[in-house]
DNA sequence: TCGTCAATGTTGCCAATGGAAACATGCGAG
DNA sequence: CTCGCATGTTTCCATTGGCAACATTGACGA
């Protein structure tokens, strides 16, 4: 070992190993999926070793936990931005909405994580707030177009965030190929969202 | 090792172990969640090694995919039977819509499997075919209640189902929180279904 | 200045898992 | 009767998450 070693030595301390790991687990989960998200292979990733997420992240739920709440404040962000510019209340509910499935699509594995309970600890102040953030969105935009009590706004809130969840779930797990027929592929879905949108 | 073993000696041969996983698998997914679907659990639960199952699927994914079949089927029933004694084409609707909430909220964790793509082989016919069967159920109560032309039938039914669906999975991930309140467990979520149901 | 300590990383270990390979058993067709 | 093939078992391996013990580094106070 040299007294003072090369310059191409990897220091011992990464510096910003927390968001280093971030960014790799994010990559990760954009290119291979959610099952490829392993400690280790996260650790791999960013040049360090499997047990270094520990003292960031308290084990792997927590690191996905993270993850997510990073997920649902760009999910929020995106909610926002396509309702920006709609002119009426009506018109911003719909552009959420589009925006919502839009978002699962452009992101699959990280939506999935979202919304999938299993793997994440919600008590995480990080991702609680993210949550209430994202759901404060959805709220505000359905009591802007159809404002009404409280008991039939839970319900108005209820049904379109079921809509949007739902399409954009059966989206993701590929059950909508009947009904997509030829029209496959994402150009496809949001046509196919459109129509739905137009119905009432 | 005598010669004519004790008549609690169990045969080397199971003659149902097929049937027995199956069994096995759905009582450890009902009672311990989908993560403990372990192969080796599963075999463990029927007094099997653990690579016994693969003579019957070729892989966990295989088991997985079979169990959800039999979900499907269960499923597919369930609906027919909450639609059957109902007197419009409407009613029918809601109830199908309802049934496919209570399935949910009765079998979490299959219903879970069931709609999870990651752990299925879709390919596998047993699989395809009861899905299939379970859509032609959907496709005709959604028919029934609102005949049209190709076009806006597709969409009808992506709306109801994506509606049901949705809202089943929300509920399943613990996400309507905030909109059930005080209101909290089957009950109460099942009575804010039929107030989303309420509204058109 | 220097010594101590907390934060940050690493190495080594463990049990559990899915799967492959080689082998054992026994039913049933010829 | 016997031999082939379906059905099971044992053994082995790589991977994973997590724990414990140890190493390195920088910061802060006597």
């Amino acid at each position: 070992m040299a007294v003072s070693p090369p310059s191409d030595a990897k220091p011992y301390h990464h510096g910003a190993l927390r968001h280093a790991l971030l960014a790799a687990a994010e990559a990760r989960l954009a290119q291979a999926g959610p099952d490829s998200l392993t400690l280790r292979a996260i650790a791999r990733d960013v040049g360090a070793s499997h047990t270094a997420p520990r003292n960031h992240f308290d084990d792997l739920t927590g690191l996905l936990s993270e993850l997510a709440a990073m997920g649902f404040e760009r999910f929020a962000r995106h909610l926002l931005a396509a309702a920006a510019d709609q002119p009426t209340a009506m018109a911003r509910l719909n552009a959420t909405g589009r925006a919502y499935v839009e978002f699962a699509l452009a992101h699959p594995g990280l939506f999935q994580l979202m919304f999938r309970g299993e793997r994440l600890d919600v008590t995480r102040p990080a991702l609680r707030d993210a949550m209430a953030r994202a759901y404060l969105v959805l709220q505000e935009a359905v009591a802007a177009a159809h404002p009404s009590d409280a008991e039939e706004m839970s319900a108005r809130v209820a049904r379109a965030w079921s809509m949007a969840h739902g399409f954009a779930m059966l989206l993701l797990d590929d059950q909508l190929g009947p009904l997509l027929g030829d029209q496959a592929g994402a150009a496809g879905a949001m046509r196919l969202l459109d129509t739905i949108l137009a119905i009432d």
